[in-house]
DNA sequence: CCAACGATATACT
DNA sequence: GTATATCGTTGGT
């Protein structure tokens, strides 16, 4: 945990994201360890990014999260959905990662419940994964080294190969539209939006090593 | 009041 | 398979 905190410390917003793509991500529930690996996520720019909420250095209630360490969980509602994101830049500096895609490994029975869905439709969307993990407001502003939600480095696989794409839903912001802020594991079949004939038999992932 | 870092159902080639 | 329409809540001017 604290080599994930210095890696946060020592690299770009950028960087995190693409670290964060095979990144096994657990949430320890009453009902159950629930986790899997992200295998797609966006960067958010702080200051300059228009398609940022804290564009301009906008402070607003609850923008507050942003503004805090890196670790910090920041969490939004958006059309009914509860939408994570993590903070990656020291505090002042308001950037983050958000979780768009999640392929689940623990827990999968409960996520169905939780979902009402099974398959890709379980956590192929970042509300979908928020509402598939069980995740809820109450982690906000909490710390992704301390809180029930927790990265684990130890269980992170390697992608094959990370794509970079323009973000989603984040239409007539300049070049902020176009630019590569998006970072998938190619080939996985839980990416928002991939094409079935983009999905590959070892989902994205490197050989296991022995 | 209205736009928003979505999800879903429904309607189409 | 892709496209659109509608749902719905919260935060910020």
């Amino acid at each position: 945990m604290e080599e994930l905190q210095n890696f946060l410390k020592i690299h770009s917003t950028v960087e995190v994201a693409q670290f964060l793509v095979g990144m096994y991500l657990e949430h320890e529930t009453a009902k159950g360890k629930l986790g899997g690996y992200i295998v797609d996520c966006e960067a958010y720019l702080g200051p300059d990014d228009q398609a940022a909420h804290s564009y301009g250095m906008r402070q607003t209630p609850r923008l507050k999260a942003m503004y805090q360490e890196a670790g910090t969980i920041y969490l939004y509602t958006m059309h009914t959905h509860l939408i994570l994101n993590i903070i990656t830049e020291t505090a002042g500096i308001p950037q983050g990662v958000m979780i768009r895609a999640l392929q689940p490994v623990a827990g999968i029975k409960q996520m169905e419940e939780n979902r009402g869905k099974t398959g890709v439709a379980l956590s192929n969307g970042p509300g979908k994964l928020v509402q598939a993990l069980g995740i809820t407001r109450d982690l906000y502003g909490h710390s992704i080294f301390t809180s029930p939600l927790r990265l684990v480095t130890e269980k992170r696989k390697q992608p094959k190969k990370i794509q970079s794409l323009a973000r989603i839903g984040i239409p007539n912001k300049d070049k902020w539209t176009e630019m590569p802020l998006r970072f998938v594991a190619a080939g996985n079949p839980y990416i928002t939006n991939i094409r079935k004939s983009q999905i590959s038999t070892d989902y994205g992932w490197q050989k296991e090593q022995h």
